[in-house]
DNA sequence: TGCGGTTTGGACCGACGGGTCCAATATTAG
DNA sequence: CTAATATTGGACCCGTCGGTCCAAACCGCA
């Protein structure tokens, strides 16, 4: 049972990312999925917004898993760390051949304006990001420079990739989600006292 | 006739802004825009897209006017310039009370993913920008840092501004907005030697 | 052998949306 | 006045899509 939902999840995350949930329909996700009918689907699903939501859900926890925990691999140094980050964000990106959604918002641009409940929830991965790294920043507060606010910081990194991410998308332009990044780093160490590795 | 087909586009424009391009049915347009009934709306539009494409080149044509006025401004400083266009996104966007999608691609990005044709237009819109930008840091390259390259600058500056409207719309904070913007701002001038007004 | 969950397959419904067609009336410029 | 253009209003077609319902087969397990 759960192989299946998870099946149908991951076909569904697939389709969304390339053409965006509205223009996904549930005949496309049991196409892709393998399933012998709509029956099936609704054996797994309630609705169709109900599978958007999980699959945002599902996509948060797995971006977690992967994101996350460099954010918070103890072994490195938090500047670094942060670094290291930002790289696999535009690694994410880039493995998707650009076709695919960011690893934010943007995946999910088109099922905010159709569900307030699906807006609510994108802010919250935002949100998740942004204190996740703002509480990064604020372990090496003592390293940055005068007047740097974590929290502040953090949120001009989040934006400043979500629009990496949407622009690449557009342009279908890979080195420029490099570029950015890039910039995006340099722009951090500007922020730290001192030298910083890498 | 040309009167209606700027009602129609204005209302359109609002329209898309709000709800996206795919959510937005032409019954919504017609009944936005104050006509009488289908007829009336495809004698001035052949399709659905074609309106698509029209709103997108206006919209740009509109921000042209505004947001291109300002970098041209030559009674003002370049760097200073760009700060008052910066400025200037964000007064756009608070605005329209950070329903509306943004003055850049996020307006469009469902469009972008339902045909070809409106991705390469809306990329060529980033493309338009960032020109712009880089051709006004071009004009004040020896107050720039040395190895600031001004494209790579112009890139960041319109991904940040695009990433910070994306986010604050999914959040519905403009502070978010603001506070990205001034960060933005502290950024473009750690690029140049020497003070800057403002 | 029998039971519960799974799978298959398809018919079907109602709503919505893009788009066509038409016929009548208003408006305005030559 | 008259002809072209704008406006009104609505009926209509067709495809898509979300969602329901049903009945039969398949499956592993006790």
């Amino acid at each position: 049972m759960t192989q299946r939902r998870i099946q149908i999840l991951d076909a569904a995350a697939e389709l969304i990312a390339e053409k965006g949930f509205i223009q996904t329909s549930v005949d496309d996700v049991i196409a892709r999925a393998g399933l012998s009918g709509k029956s099936h689907f609704y054996h797994y699903f309630k609705s169709k917004d109900a599978l958007g939501h999980e699959v945002l859900a599902r996509q948060f926890d797995l971006l977690g898993e992967r994101g996350l925990a460099i954010l918070r691999e103890s072994s490195l140094d938090p500047i670094e760390r942060l670094q290291v980050f930002i790289d696999s964000v535009v690694a994410m990106q880039v493995e998707r051949g650009m076709k695919g959604g960011s690893p934010f918002g943007a995946l999910a641009s088109d099922m905010a304006e159709q569900d307030e409940g699906f807006r609510v929830r994108i802010a919250r991965v935002f949100r998740g990001w942004i204190d996740e790294i703002a509480g990064l920043l604020s372990q090496a507060e003592d390293r940055l420079e005068e007047g740097t606010d974590p929290f502040r910081l953090a949120r001009f990194i989040v934006a400043a990739l979500e629009g990496a991410t949407t622009m690449a998308r557009m342009k279908r332009d890979v080195s420029l989600m490099h570029g950015v990044a890039s910039d995006l780093k340099r722009f951090v160490t500007s922020h730290v006292r001192g030298p910083v590795t890498r």
